[in-house]
DNA sequence: CTACTATTCAAACGATCGTTTGATTCGTGA
DNA sequence: TCACGAATCAAACGATCGTTTGAATAGTAG
């Protein structure tokens, strides 16, 4: 028996089906009800595991980026030992882990949809848990950046990064009008999602 | 008198409160009642000058986007009829126009953020509005890019423009680490924001 | 002033929300 | 087998949701 450790099955099928419901309608728009109903699983069952609403949300976020923003990590640690790194190299160890994630099998795809939903959301509260939780990766990444581009002022460099991390967002949240082939793979697909992102981030950033 | 003509102070005002608690709670998040109390009207105004809470979504985007889509129509045909014109021209006349309303004084910062809202949400009701409504705009502008661009490939540059659209949106909406100093007037910080985001927007529509 | 419509209002509708409760079932260690 | 905590369950809580109703008020045309 597992004593304190709540019931794997109940427990991951809530997580999976809620980061589901949330990337589809929302955190306010997607209910207790019909995440437990999707999951097969009693309402109170929500409330017994995780013990509200908002943990649950903290939680489909933590069990994605804890994974995430350590292999941007380690990727970027990679990265630094290289004294000829370039830009694209730095830009590649914060976009490939994502769209990695994205593309396996328990079902990433939706997460990305719920992460562009965070930037979307101006809850004081979401922000300050994902700030307390990862604005360390950022940190770290916007020091690598910064090396890379000496001739920015500290500003300039802000505003480009943050059009990055957007268009990123944006780009990985599938939005729009791209749409994969049907004779393209999934892989092939994300791994040219990576190349344009980097390619065009890398211009943005060099520019002028 | 005005027959048929819904008193404009009411409707007026449930528009504006509506688009500022729309960009800060989302459109589930922000109850009818929190509208009308902010607004300091009925509740029954909203289903009376409205119809429905959906309406008053479609309302609220409506007021912005025609004329915002006029100006960037506008703006786009006065740049066609120079045969110098750059992309940097063309980006300014789909860019400028959303900074500047963004600007005015009747609170056009909030709606920005509805936007950016509306582009997280997969609401295929809003989606479809959106589309049937605004989406020639969009149309118009992809064909002077790519008579600008024309080593690009159909679908290389509706990536790239996804792409631009998303960073776009995500700038404008003011996330992240974008602030404002407290020294620059509002008109210069804007006139800023549209210079970086074209440059940005250029250089990576440019690349490769 | 009167008649009529446009608008506002308080109140209530049924539905759904997140959460809690208390009983029941499950699963293992003793 | 028995006992006990973990887990699930149906049911209900009060609150809030969007919407509707019917009466009260405002404001003008005749």
């Amino acid at each position: 028996m597992r004593p304190l450790q709540p019931n794997f099955s109940t427990r991951e099928r809530i997580l999976g089906v809620a980061e589901t419901l949330f990337a589809r309608h929302g955190f306010a728009g997607a209910s207790l009800r019909q995440v437990t109903a999707a999951a097969k699983v009693n309402l109170a069952a929500v409330n017994y595991h995780f013990g509200s609403k908002v943990s649950l949300i903290e939680e489909v976020f933590r069990r994605r980026l804890d994974e995430l923003n350590l292999h941007r990590l380690t990727a970027l640690a990679a990265i630094e030992a290289n004294p000829l790194r370039t830009l694209e190299d730095v830009l590649d160890a914060f976009i490939r882990p994502a769209l990695e994630q994205s593309m396996d099998s328990t079902g990433g795809t939706a997460f990305v949809r719920v992460l562009a939903r965070a930037y979307a959301e101006h809850d004081e509260r979401l922000r300050k848990f994902l700030s307390d939780n990862y604005g360390h990766v950022l940190r770290e990444f916007a020091g690598a950046f910064s090396k890379l581009l000496p001739r920015l002022s500290k500003d300039e460099l802000y505003w480009r990064l943050d059009i990055v991390a957007g268009a990123l967002t944006y780009a990985m949240a599938d939005f729009g009008m791209i749409k994969r082939k049907s004779n393209v793979s999934e892989q092939s697909h994300r791994e040219q999602s990576a190349q344009h992102l980097v390619r065009f981030a890398a211009a943005g950033l060099r520019a002028e």
